[in-house]
DNA sequence: CTAGTTTTTTAGAATCATTATAAACTGCGA
DNA sequence: TCGCAGTTTATAATGATTCTAAAAAACTAG
Protein backbone atom coordinates (compact mmCIF):
# COMPACT_ATOMS: atom_id res chain seq x y z
CA UNK A 1 0.00 0.00 0.00
CA UNK A 2 2.32 2.71 -0.98
CA UNK A 3 1.74 6.53 -1.76
CA UNK A 4 -1.24 7.35 -4.10
CA UNK A 5 -2.36 4.08 -3.36
CA UNK A 6 -5.94 2.55 -4.88
CA UNK A 7 -6.87 1.46 -1.61
CA UNK A 8 -10.11 -0.10 -3.39
CA UNK A 9 -7.63 -2.07 -5.74
CA UNK A 10 -5.45 -3.41 -2.96
CA UNK A 11 -8.32 -4.24 -1.02
CA UNK A 12 -9.66 -6.24 -3.39
CA UNK A 13 -6.77 -7.86 -4.03
CA UNK A 14 -6.08 -9.17 -0.67
CA UNK A 15 -10.03 -10.63 -0.21
CA UNK A 16 -11.13 -7.93 1.22
CA UNK A 17 -14.60 -6.34 0.28
CA UNK A 18 -13.79 -2.48 -0.17
CA UNK A 19 -16.52 -1.19 1.90
CA UNK A 20 -16.72 2.29 2.66
CA UNK A 21 -15.06 1.77 6.09
CA UNK A 22 -12.15 0.01 5.39
CA UNK A 23 -11.25 2.16 2.69
CA UNK A 24 -11.73 5.39 5.16
CA UNK A 25 -9.67 3.37 7.81
CA UNK A 26 -7.07 2.81 4.95
CA UNK A 27 -6.53 6.43 3.75
CA UNK A 28 -6.45 7.28 7.53
CA UNK A 29 -3.61 5.05 7.67
CA UNK A 30 -1.63 4.75 4.79
CA UNK A 31 -2.11 7.88 2.84
CA UNK A 32 0.41 10.31 5.11
CA UNK A 33 4.35 10.72 5.06
CA UNK A 34 5.88 8.64 7.48
CA UNK A 35 4.28 5.76 9.09
CA UNK A 36 1.85 5.84 11.80
CA UNK A 37 2.43 4.27 15.17
CA UNK A 38 -0.82 3.64 16.71
CA UNK A 39 -3.02 1.94 19.83
CA UNK A 40 -6.70 0.90 18.99
CA UNK A 41 -7.84 3.82 21.30
CA UNK A 42 -5.14 6.40 19.05
CA UNK A 43 -6.85 5.29 15.60
CA UNK A 44 -10.69 5.26 17.13
CA UNK A 45 -10.13 8.90 18.33
CA UNK A 46 -8.39 10.13 15.19
CA UNK A 47 -11.27 8.33 12.96
CA UNK A 48 -13.62 10.36 15.17
CA UNK A 49 -12.05 13.69 14.54
CA UNK A 50 -11.05 13.17 10.67
CA UNK A 51 -13.94 11.04 9.49
CA UNK A 52 -17.44 12.57 8.82
CA UNK A 53 -18.58 9.17 9.11
CA UNK A 54 -19.15 7.32 12.58
CA UNK A 55 -17.58 3.33 11.92
CA UNK A 56 -18.30 1.40 14.84
CA UNK A 57 -15.72 -0.21 17.20
CA UNK A 58 -16.14 -3.47 16.34
CA UNK A 59 -15.06 -2.33 12.96
CA UNK A 60 -12.24 -0.73 13.98
CA UNK A 61 -11.45 -4.24 15.29
CA UNK A 62 -12.31 -6.00 12.65
CA UNK A 63 -10.49 -3.72 9.94
CA UNK A 64 -7.16 -3.69 11.88
CA UNK A 65 -7.69 -7.20 12.16
CA UNK A 66 -7.88 -8.12 8.74
CA UNK A 67 -5.25 -5.47 7.63
CA UNK A 68 -2.79 -7.62 10.42
CA UNK A 69 -3.46 -10.78 8.87
CA UNK A 70 -2.97 -10.23 5.38
CA UNK A 71 0.35 -8.28 6.27
CA UNK A 72 -0.22 -4.48 6.45
CA UNK A 73 -0.06 -3.88 9.77
CA UNK A 74 2.58 -5.23 12.39
CA UNK A 75 1.83 -5.31 16.08
CA UNK A 76 4.44 -4.18 18.21
CA UNK A 77 4.12 -5.21 22.06
CA UNK A 78 5.87 -3.16 24.06
CA UNK A 79 4.15 -3.84 27.50
CA UNK A 80 0.71 -5.51 28.53
CA UNK A 81 -1.39 -3.02 28.87
CA UNK A 82 -0.49 -0.89 25.58
CA UNK A 83 -0.31 -2.71 21.77
CA UNK A 84 0.65 -0.59 18.84
CA UNK A 85 0.50 -1.08 15.58
CA UNK A 86 2.97 -0.16 12.98
CA UNK A 87 2.09 0.55 9.10
CA UNK A 88 5.99 0.24 8.45
CA UNK A 89 6.07 -3.65 7.44
CA UNK A 90 9.43 -4.17 6.66
CA UNK A 91 11.91 -5.55 8.74
CA UNK A 92 12.84 -2.69 11.46
CA UNK A 93 13.15 -2.17 15.19
CA UNK A 94 11.96 0.17 17.73
CA UNK A 95 12.71 3.13 20.04
CA UNK A 96 9.77 3.40 23.00
CA UNK A 97 10.27 6.78 24.69
CA UNK A 98 9.13 5.76 27.94
CA UNK A 99 8.41 9.55 28.68
CA UNK A 100 6.00 10.21 25.75
CA UNK A 101 4.71 6.45 25.43
CA UNK A 102 5.75 7.32 21.92
CA UNK A 103 7.26 4.67 19.28
CA UNK A 104 9.87 5.55 17.22
CA UNK A 105 11.12 3.34 14.31
CA UNK A 106 14.90 2.36 14.42
CA UNK A 107 15.71 1.40 10.74
CA UNK A 108 17.55 -2.68 10.01
CA UNK A 109 21.03 -0.06 9.03
CA UNK A 110 20.74 1.88 12.37
CA UNK A 111 21.59 -1.04 14.37
CA UNK A 112 24.72 -3.03 13.79
CA UNK A 113 24.12 -6.71 12.78
CA UNK A 114 22.51 -8.65 15.38
CA UNK A 115 24.50 -12.11 15.71
CA UNK A 116 23.05 -14.61 17.50
CA UNK A 117 25.30 -17.69 18.59
CA UNK A 118 23.34 -19.93 20.67
CA UNK A 119 20.20 -21.95 18.73
CA UNK A 120 18.16 -24.21 19.70
CA UNK A 121 18.05 -28.00 18.44
CA UNK A 122 15.24 -28.31 15.63
CA UNK A 123 13.75 -24.72 15.68
CA UNK A 124 14.68 -21.87 12.68
CA UNK A 125 14.82 -18.16 13.81
CA UNK A 126 11.26 -16.32 12.79
CA UNK A 127 11.99 -12.88 13.89
CA UNK A 128 14.50 -10.89 15.83
CA UNK A 129 12.92 -7.83 17.09
CA UNK A 130 15.08 -5.10 19.04
CA UNK A 131 13.13 -2.93 21.49
CA UNK A 132 14.82 0.19 22.85
CA UNK A 133 13.39 1.92 25.88
CA UNK A 134 14.83 5.27 26.14
CA UNK A 135 14.18 8.31 28.74
CA UNK A 136 14.95 11.85 29.08
CA UNK A 137 18.17 12.71 29.75
CA UNK B 1 17.01 -13.92 46.35
CA UNK B 2 19.39 -16.70 45.47
CA UNK B 3 19.58 -20.29 46.38
CA UNK B 4 18.35 -21.12 49.81
CA UNK B 5 17.49 -18.04 50.66
CA UNK B 6 15.80 -16.79 53.69
CA UNK B 7 12.74 -15.10 52.14
CA UNK B 8 11.70 -13.76 55.19
CA UNK B 9 14.58 -12.19 55.39
CA UNK B 10 14.66 -11.15 52.08
CA UNK B 11 11.09 -9.92 52.06
CA UNK B 12 11.51 -8.11 55.50
CA UNK B 13 14.26 -6.26 53.43
CA UNK B 14 12.24 -5.15 50.58
CA UNK B 15 9.49 -3.92 53.32
CA UNK B 16 7.23 -6.06 52.31
CA UNK B 17 5.80 -8.05 55.20
CA UNK B 18 7.05 -11.47 54.90
CA UNK B 19 3.03 -13.29 54.89
CA UNK B 20 2.86 -16.70 55.13
CA UNK B 21 1.24 -15.91 51.63
CA UNK B 22 4.18 -14.14 50.05
CA UNK B 23 6.79 -16.74 51.20
CA UNK B 24 4.74 -19.73 49.98
CA UNK B 25 4.90 -18.11 46.55
CA UNK B 26 8.83 -16.90 47.07
CA UNK B 27 9.27 -20.37 47.56
CA UNK B 28 7.35 -21.50 44.45
CA UNK B 29 9.22 -18.73 42.25
CA UNK B 30 12.99 -19.14 43.65
CA UNK B 31 13.60 -22.51 45.07
CA UNK B 32 14.14 -23.92 41.58
CA UNK B 33 17.13 -24.51 39.81
CA UNK B 34 16.55 -23.01 36.89
CA UNK B 35 14.80 -19.07 36.06
CA UNK B 36 11.36 -20.02 35.85
CA UNK B 37 9.03 -18.00 32.83
CA UNK B 38 5.42 -17.96 34.05
CA UNK B 39 2.00 -16.02 33.45
CA UNK B 40 -0.38 -15.23 36.32
CA UNK B 41 -2.31 -17.99 35.27
CA UNK B 42 0.94 -20.24 35.24
CA UNK B 43 1.22 -19.26 38.62
CA UNK B 44 -2.31 -20.03 39.91
CA UNK B 45 -2.14 -23.33 38.55
CA UNK B 46 0.86 -23.92 40.08
CA UNK B 47 -0.37 -22.61 43.25
CA UNK B 48 -3.18 -24.88 43.58
CA UNK B 49 -1.08 -27.81 42.90
CA UNK B 50 1.67 -27.01 44.83
CA UNK B 51 0.39 -25.53 47.79
CA UNK B 52 -1.95 -26.82 50.64
CA UNK B 53 -3.40 -23.43 51.59
CA UNK B 54 -5.53 -21.82 49.11
CA UNK B 55 -4.24 -18.23 47.93
CA UNK B 56 -6.38 -16.04 46.67
CA UNK B 57 -6.25 -14.60 43.16
CA UNK B 58 -5.92 -11.09 43.83
CA UNK B 59 -3.09 -12.01 46.29
CA UNK B 60 -1.81 -13.71 43.69
CA UNK B 61 -1.26 -10.60 41.42
CA UNK B 62 -0.34 -8.18 44.52
CA UNK B 63 2.40 -10.46 45.14
CA UNK B 64 3.93 -10.73 41.28
CA UNK B 65 3.21 -7.11 41.60
CA UNK B 66 5.17 -6.39 44.40
CA UNK B 67 7.70 -8.62 43.83
CA UNK B 68 8.34 -6.37 40.22
CA UNK B 69 8.28 -3.37 41.58
CA UNK B 70 10.87 -4.53 44.22
CA UNK B 71 13.14 -5.62 41.25
CA UNK B 72 12.82 -9.43 41.86
CA UNK B 73 10.52 -10.11 38.76
CA UNK B 74 10.97 -8.85 35.04
CA UNK B 75 8.30 -8.77 33.11
CA UNK B 76 8.25 -9.90 29.61
CA UNK B 77 5.96 -8.45 27.14
CA UNK B 78 5.74 -11.11 24.11
CA UNK B 79 2.21 -10.44 22.61
CA UNK B 80 -1.04 -8.57 23.43
CA UNK B 81 -2.53 -11.61 25.50
CA UNK B 82 0.42 -13.41 26.87
CA UNK B 83 2.65 -11.86 29.72
CA UNK B 84 5.24 -13.97 31.40
CA UNK B 85 7.34 -13.00 34.26
CA UNK B 86 10.86 -14.01 34.27
CA UNK B 87 12.58 -14.73 37.84
CA UNK B 88 16.28 -14.05 36.09
CA UNK B 89 16.44 -10.42 36.63
CA UNK B 90 20.11 -9.88 35.26
CA UNK B 91 20.41 -8.32 32.01
CA UNK B 92 19.53 -11.03 28.91
CA UNK B 93 17.14 -11.48 25.62
CA UNK B 94 14.72 -14.04 25.01
CA UNK B 95 14.00 -16.77 22.52
CA UNK B 96 9.94 -17.36 22.27
CA UNK B 97 9.22 -20.58 20.75
CA UNK B 98 6.04 -20.14 18.68
CA UNK B 99 5.19 -23.51 18.80
CA UNK B 100 5.50 -24.07 22.57
CA UNK B 101 4.32 -20.92 23.44
CA UNK B 102 7.83 -21.17 25.64
CA UNK B 103 10.10 -18.11 26.98
CA UNK B 104 13.74 -19.62 26.85
CA UNK B 105 16.89 -17.12 28.43
CA UNK B 106 19.00 -16.26 26.12
CA UNK B 107 22.49 -14.87 28.12
CA UNK B 108 23.80 -11.15 27.06
CA UNK B 109 26.86 -13.38 25.99
CA UNK B 110 24.94 -15.23 23.75
CA UNK B 111 24.65 -12.37 21.62
CA UNK B 112 27.10 -10.38 19.50
CA UNK B 113 27.22 -7.28 21.34
CA UNK B 114 24.26 -4.98 20.07
CA UNK B 115 24.97 -1.28 18.47
CA UNK B 116 22.99 1.08 18.20
CA UNK B 117 24.17 4.04 15.62
CA UNK B 118 21.13 5.80 15.81
CA UNK B 119 20.47 8.20 19.05
CA UNK B 120 18.01 10.69 19.91
CA UNK B 121 18.28 14.23 21.42
CA UNK B 122 17.77 14.51 25.04
CA UNK B 123 17.24 11.05 25.75
CA UNK B 124 18.92 8.53 27.24
CA UNK B 125 19.10 4.56 26.72
CA UNK B 126 16.98 2.71 29.36
CA UNK B 127 17.05 -1.09 28.16
CA UNK B 128 17.72 -3.24 25.43
CA UNK B 129 15.52 -6.00 24.60
CA UNK B 130 15.82 -8.48 22.10
CA UNK B 131 13.30 -11.04 21.26
CA UNK B 132 13.58 -13.64 18.76
CA UNK B 133 11.09 -15.64 17.86
CA UNK B 134 11.59 -19.13 17.08
CA UNK B 135 9.34 -22.09 15.18
CA UNK B 136 9.61 -25.86 14.04
CA UNK B 137 11.65 -26.54 11.44
C1' DC C 1 -30.49 -3.51 -13.73
C1' DT C 2 -32.26 -6.91 -10.57
C1' DA C 3 -32.67 -10.73 -7.47
C1' DG C 4 -30.30 -13.70 -4.70
C1' DT C 5 -26.26 -14.76 -2.02
C1' DT C 6 -22.47 -13.60 0.83
C1' DT C 7 -19.91 -10.53 3.47
C1' DT C 8 -19.71 -6.70 6.46
C1' DT C 9 -21.36 -3.43 9.73
C1' DT C 10 -23.51 -2.33 13.79
C1' DA C 11 -25.19 -1.77 18.64
C1' DG C 12 -25.31 -3.97 22.38
C1' DA C 13 -24.34 -8.09 25.15
C1' DA C 14 -20.87 -11.27 26.73
C1' DT C 15 -16.34 -12.42 28.11
C1' DC C 16 -11.98 -12.32 30.23
C1' DA C 17 -8.12 -10.58 32.68
C1' DT C 18 -7.04 -7.41 35.98
C1' DT C 19 -7.96 -4.00 39.65
C1' DA C 20 -10.72 -1.92 43.34
C1' DT C 21 -13.33 -2.39 47.61
C1' DA C 22 -14.18 -2.97 52.22
C1' DA C 23 -14.38 -6.16 55.92
C1' DA C 24 -11.71 -9.56 58.42
C1' DC C 25 -7.15 -10.99 59.59
C1' DT C 26 -2.18 -10.94 60.80
C1' DG C 27 2.50 -9.47 61.69
C1' DC C 28 5.02 -6.78 64.56
C1' DG C 29 6.61 -3.14 67.64
C1' DA C 30 5.58 -1.12 72.06
C1' DT D 1 -0.56 -8.75 75.15
C1' DC D 2 -2.50 -4.64 72.64
C1' DG D 3 -3.28 -1.94 68.85
C1' DC D 4 -2.36 -0.36 64.39
C1' DA D 5 -0.80 -0.52 59.83
C1' DG D 6 -0.27 -3.60 56.25
C1' DT D 7 -2.43 -7.84 54.02
C1' DT D 8 -5.66 -11.08 52.47
C1' DT D 9 -9.95 -12.25 50.83
C1' DA D 10 -14.36 -12.72 48.26
C1' DT D 11 -16.75 -10.17 45.53
C1' DA D 12 -17.83 -6.33 42.66
C1' DA D 13 -16.23 -3.18 39.22
C1' DT D 14 -13.68 -2.03 35.25
C1' DG D 15 -12.06 -1.91 30.66
C1' DA D 16 -10.47 -3.87 26.54
C1' DT D 17 -11.71 -7.07 23.21
C1' DT D 18 -14.83 -10.43 21.06
C1' DC D 19 -19.35 -12.29 20.06
C1' DT D 20 -24.10 -12.08 18.32
C1' DA D 21 -27.73 -11.60 15.35
C1' DA D 22 -30.16 -8.50 12.61
C1' DA D 23 -29.77 -4.87 9.10
C1' DA D 24 -27.05 -3.04 5.38
C1' DA D 25 -23.96 -3.24 1.64
C1' DA D 26 -21.22 -5.55 -1.88
C1' DC D 27 -20.91 -8.89 -5.26
C1' DT D 28 -22.50 -12.32 -8.97
C1' DA D 29 -25.14 -14.20 -12.40
C1' DG D 30 -28.81 -13.72 -15.27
Amino acid sequence: MAKNCNFIEKLRETGLRPTRQRVKICKLLYNRETTFHFTINDLVKKISEEVEEKISLATVYNTVHALKTKGYLKEISINTDRSYFDTNISHHHHFFDKSTEELIDLSDEDVEKIQIKKSLLGKKISSVELLVKVENE
